[in-house]
DNA sequence: ATGTCGTAACGTTTACGA
């Protein structure tokens, strides 16, 4: 089974760059971050047609996420617990029922936090916390599960062309990566790590400055697998080529692929 | 002349978020 993850910045935008993705990458399940649309305003007859069935958590302008799923989902839960207050949309929770087991995928878009400091970098380490707690809990069901999607966050310099750059921005900042660790020590694996341990590999090249020319982008994309699921993953990969076509979207969509 | 893109609105231009 494959699970792709995708940051493409406004469905409206988006629709042909995705469906030719998805016609070629044929993921099983995809992860959409930034949909930027209201869950009416999502369309569903283009991944419906391409036999998906399609779970959205929408606001207006701005985040949102959704999962396009082969298989029906089950126990679908939106919104990330801890916050009765926050209004954003960026966390959505499924259950996918297959052979060996049913795994748990939770799709997520976490929030930039710049300007740092300031209250946006406060809501992004606010919202991390809340993540752990969520995951903790997971993992205290020992289900097999998984958290993918934009963290918004560079784990290390090697995932940096220029890790100078972004030395005083949110995505890179101590306690950012620090917040990350303390994620992954958790007890996770963080897919696209374990696997290449080379630095250079990227999931994000803004638009501005011709980076993607230069090659300048950072590793902010990632599949953090719980114990249970490191166990059937059986490969990982970005497809990095997308970022180079007409109308694309500033991230390339990162897979896992599982025997499960 | 910021640089680039997507979205929305008191819209043919500006503001915001990334």
């Amino acid at each position: 089974m494959k699970i792709a993850s995708f940051n493409i910045n406004g469905i409206k935008a988006r629709l042909p760059a995705l469906t030719d993705w998805l016609d070629e990458a044929q993921p099983d399940i995809a992860l959409l971050q930034e949909i930027k649309s209201v869950d009416d305003g999502f369309p569903h007859e283009p991944f419906e047609d391409r036999g998906y069935h399609v779970h959205t958590h929408g606001q207006k302008s701005f985040n949102g996420v959704a999962i396009l799923s082969k298989s029906p989902l089950e126990d679908i839960s939106r919104g990330l617990p801890g916050d009765d207050e926050d209004e954003q949309a960026r966390w959505i929770e499924a259950t996918v029922v297959r052979d060996k087991a049913a795994l748990r995928i939770c799709g997520l878009y976490l929030p930039n936090g710049n300007p740092a400091p300031g209250p946006k970098y406060d809501y992004k380490l606010a919202w991390m916390d809340r993540m752990r707690a969520r995951a903790q809990q997971l993992l205290d069901a020992e289900e097999p599960f998984l958290m993918a999607g934009d963290y918004n966050v560079i784990p290390q310099d090697e995932d940096a062309k220029r890790p100078e750059a972004w030395k005083e921005d949110a995505l890179a900042l101590p306690q950012s990566r620090a917040a990350f660790r303390r994620l992954l020590h958790m007890g996770f694996t963080e897919a696209f790590r374990a696997t290449i341990t080379a630095g250079g590999h990227y999931t994000f090249w803004d638009y501005q400055g011709g980076a993607w020319n230069r090659d300048d982008g950072i590793r902010i994309d990632h599949f953090l697998l719980s114990p249970q699921a490191a166990d059937h993953m059986t490969g990982c990969g970005i497809d990095k080529e997308i970022r180079g076509r007409e109308k694309p979207s500033d991230h390339v969509p990162i897979w896992v692929e599982m025997d499960i």
